[in-house]
DNA sequence: TCCCGATACATTGTCGACAATACTTTGGTC
DNA sequence: GACCAAAGTATTGTCGACAATGTATCGGGA
């Protein structure tokens, strides 16, 4: 709101278009939830931000609304969405369904290489953990990273892209979002742990069910706080300018 | 390429934006196969086509981006996309996810008239496939009914938006792109009956399997195509410019 | 005091022009 | 004859300006 002059004004200094360029800024900006949920997007207001003309600015905000992180109606303007309780909750769903399967996919086909490996960040987090115990913040970048391994190891590149590009933006920022983080980093570890095994044992069919079981529990913690707060709609827009950097 | 000066001119009677007219003209075209996967994207030939400027046209590419329907590299233009045999497969492998689940969820959900008017859609399908038997190519949009009542059905509209107005699209582009239409029409009618008949019981899981090897039977179709052709890489994006209309 | 309409303002949509980059063609050399 | 270099052409990226639409403010009337 404040930044305006020498501050961003764009470095371009790769030969990176400028759509592009501001298109991973706001992304990133939204997905961050520095741009807060259900906020407008003023168009003018990014130009001068960055320091460019509008027609990047509108590019990109295109862009963004393919990837349904904006929500545009005509002659109005772009807000960035706000999912409700309920949207997120479905997402889980699909989420269980489509990891499901990339877990199974990943029993099959990752190599021993790719296991070793993600054994290794395992433990990696777990050292973390007694560190920042309960801190529970950290741990979502660690969840973040073992999902995406494992979706990456399916080997099916369709699925990876449209989970990775797609459906955990959402994720992300939702969970950064109204901090709806779960905060069971034990559990969790022991799930990821038990996981693992599965792949490592070969065993598909298992370790879909295990996948499945552990974004189930996280689809349930968050219908927890959803019946605490009881929000039929979509959540409070403004009751988070998040002034802070 | 031929028709220029007063065919489309963008009639634009409605207060409908440029940028989503040609948006949802260019889709069109895309899903129909009018363009053909793998060719280019010419900003000034559409801006001539539909005689409007380069505004909103380069809005509707970058939307058409987001969507997955069209590839872009920076200083060098737009391609639709041209996926590979082997990412439609992926491609079925994820719908038979989805959708298995989908179908679960609609077996608990659907209210008993939408089972109703399900059944009747399915029953006048048939009495066409009397009429057009063999023809097979009707059958891509009775088929695509039958689906998308039953995502509908789900209740989860975030999977609904998901699979309707993203991936369908590809799958669209592609069953009628290389006619690698299966045309195993009256064998995919009983299946069709069959998941009906567990939706109408309201067996979940049953349904979930039946149409998940519904789904399997249609990508089983496709690898066929595939090894009788054994086409590697991305299909030829040349071998047919589809003159005819 | 409240509601309604008109004016003024801000924002979005569209356009044409210019700059930067990629592709094509031509010419030259080995 | 084939390969490489350079000019020319076309396309993409960016900009500022204008038109169209929506929003907010102000004033008048019930």
């Amino acid at each position: 709101m404040l930044l305006e002059s020498d501050v961003s004004t764009v470095s371009q200094v790769d030969s990176e278009t400028l759509s592009e360029h501001v298109f991973r800024l706001i992304q990133a900006a939204i997905v961050k939830g520095e741009i807060a949920p259900g906020s407008k997007i003023s168009e003018p207001e990014l130009a001068r931000t960055y320091g460019i003309s509008r027609g990047p600015i509108r590019e990109a905000i295109h862009r963004l609304e393919g990837q349904k992180l904006l929500v545009r109606v005509p002659h109005v303007g772009a807000r960035v969405v706000s999912i409700s309780h309920a949207e997120l909750v479905e997402l889980y769903e699909i989420r269980e369904s489509l990891e499901g399967m990339a877990c199974r996919l990943a029993a099959e086909r990752m190599t021993q290489q790719e296991i070793g490996e993600l054994r290794r960040v395992l433990e990696l987090h777990e050292q973390d953990a007694e560190l920042k115990a309960g801190v529970g913040y950290y741990q979502q970048e660690g969840d973040f990273d073992f999902h995406y391994r494992i979706i990456q190891g399916s080997g099916n590149r369709t699925l990876a892209k449209l989970l990775c590009d797609e459906l955990y933006q959402l994720v992300r920022m939702y969970r950064l979002q109204f901090s709806t983080t779960p905060n069971r980093p034990h559990q969790a570890f022991a799930e990821h742990h038990r996981i693992l095994d599965a792949i490592e044992a070969r065993d598909g069919e298992l370790a879909e069910l295990l996948m499945r079981r552990h974004i189930g529990a996280s689809k349930r913690n968050i219908e927890r706080h959803y019946v605490s707060q009881r929000g039929q709609e979509a959540l409070t827009p403004s009751s988070k300018t998040r002034g802070d950097s």
